[in-house]
DNA sequence: CTTGACACAGAACAGACGTTCGAGTATTAT
DNA sequence: ATAATACTCGAACGTCTGTTCTGTGTCAAG
């Protein structure tokens, strides 16, 4: 009763094909063929693979060279389906500062990486192995306000989305009552909060439990080009 | 005369085969065939192709599936002669500390990653465009040492080979005097080297130049993976 | 019940593709 | 010179592969 049709959405048998070529293509460097595919995901004949590939490239999933054997590679809108390949785009949300709220997330949104220029490419074996890229977003340092975390002007922090964070965990927080956003170590103590800076020669600071702390995010990672040099 | 023969060797058209086959494999995300191979490297026969594929297959460029469309890949042993994939493999040659000398490397050699556990994948797109990869290493940070220079026990600092450097480059040095490893900043001035702490706070190095100073390499990017957390 | 959209199967076709073979030319070693 | 080796070509073969077409069954809407 009722146009309850999963039509227009994805369905398990897209995925399994997504799936499928993700790990063909991982595993020998060239997309499968569409009887290969037929075979792995229990489709009997070629021209329904086709049906579904053809699906697929609608749906923006992949993108098919007409006529070409093994024509066929996944866009980056896989990544928030599968994982796939060994490099993972990261998309760089915006700047974090000191006196700047940092940038809201919807909670489990994936971002999808349209815009190339906003994102860095992180190497998968970087990243722990569990971590599948969902919720991983970047942020651009901006100032000096970090330096006691270790994090300079212009570094790139890859974060990963979350509200709550275990004890010697780095997160970003922001601190309404300081209106201050910061990166530092987390520690749960009695009825106070310790934040820790990276830097072992920096204090602490302590942040009572009535206090709002409004955790943001694990960071997962800090990189730093030194392409262009110091200037001083 | 005598045994000037480049059998054996890579020649030019092995060259320029594997870097279609890479140019091709990045743009399209699938090996060419070998009549597309033949085609962009003026080889008028396929079996010509087939035979230079076979001599790459038997000096470990690439392997090959027999009877299937598009069976190659290539391996790590090809980013020593044409940069490959969108993830480079750089070596981390050793551990980096303030008090232990630098490791050596031989000049203008291409270190290759045999061992993958001993290597960081780093994404191309973020090196330098013009970046080929060759005297790329890595150094694993051991100790607080680096604190000055933003950079934390564990950190990997991915470096190029280099015995000079310009103003504002961060390099690393060893000054034999002090019997000391450090990343600094690297400024000439008139009868001295200033060397820069990356920590704006902290106060610069000065060296004359009558004093022993080696450039080991240029700091191209600094890592920090924060998979373990802190244990304090 | 009829219609139409949807999911699937099977077969057939044409072109793409890897492989093999016979033969020719150039380069080097003996 | 002669033989061996390296390199190149062209063609033919058989299979792989994407495409297309016809047909079947299901299910919901009118």
């Amino acid at each position: 009763m009722m146009m309850v049709r999963k039509s227009k959405g994805i369905t398990d048998k897209h995925i399994k094909v997504l799936e499928f070529v993700n790990d063909y293509q991982t595993r020998y460097g060239r997309p499968p063929s569409i009887r290969e595919i037929g075979e792995k995901v229990k489709i009997s004949s070629t021209s329904v693979v086709n049906y579904y590939l053809s699906q697929l490239e609608k749906m923006g999933y992949l993108e098919r060279d007409n006529r070409v054997s093994r024509g066929m590679r996944l866009t980056d809108k896989v990544n928030q389906v599968v994982q796939a390949g060994n490099t993972l785009s990261v998309p760089i949300l915006g700047p974090i500062a000191a006196g700047s709220p940092l940038p809201e997330l919807e909670p489990g949104a994936s971002y999808s990486t349209d815009n190339e220029a906003d994102a860095v490419a992180i190497a998968r074996s970087l990243l722990p192995s569990k971590e599948k890229g969902d919720g991983l977003y970047a942020l651009r340092v901006q100032g000096d306000s970090m330096i006691d975390a270790m994090i300079n002007d212009g570094d790139i922090v890859v974060m990963k989305q979350a509200t709550e964070a275990r004890n010697g965990e780095m997160v970003a927080v922001w601190l309404p009552n300081n209106n201050e956003a910061t990166l530092k170590y987390f520690f749960k103590e009695k009825d106070r909060y310790r934040l820790q800076p990276a830097n072992p020669t920096m204090k602490p600071i302590f942040i009572k439990k009535t206090e709002p702390l409004e955790i943001k995010g694990k960071v997962v990672m800090v990189i730093r080009r030194m392409e262009k040099s110091l200037v001083v």
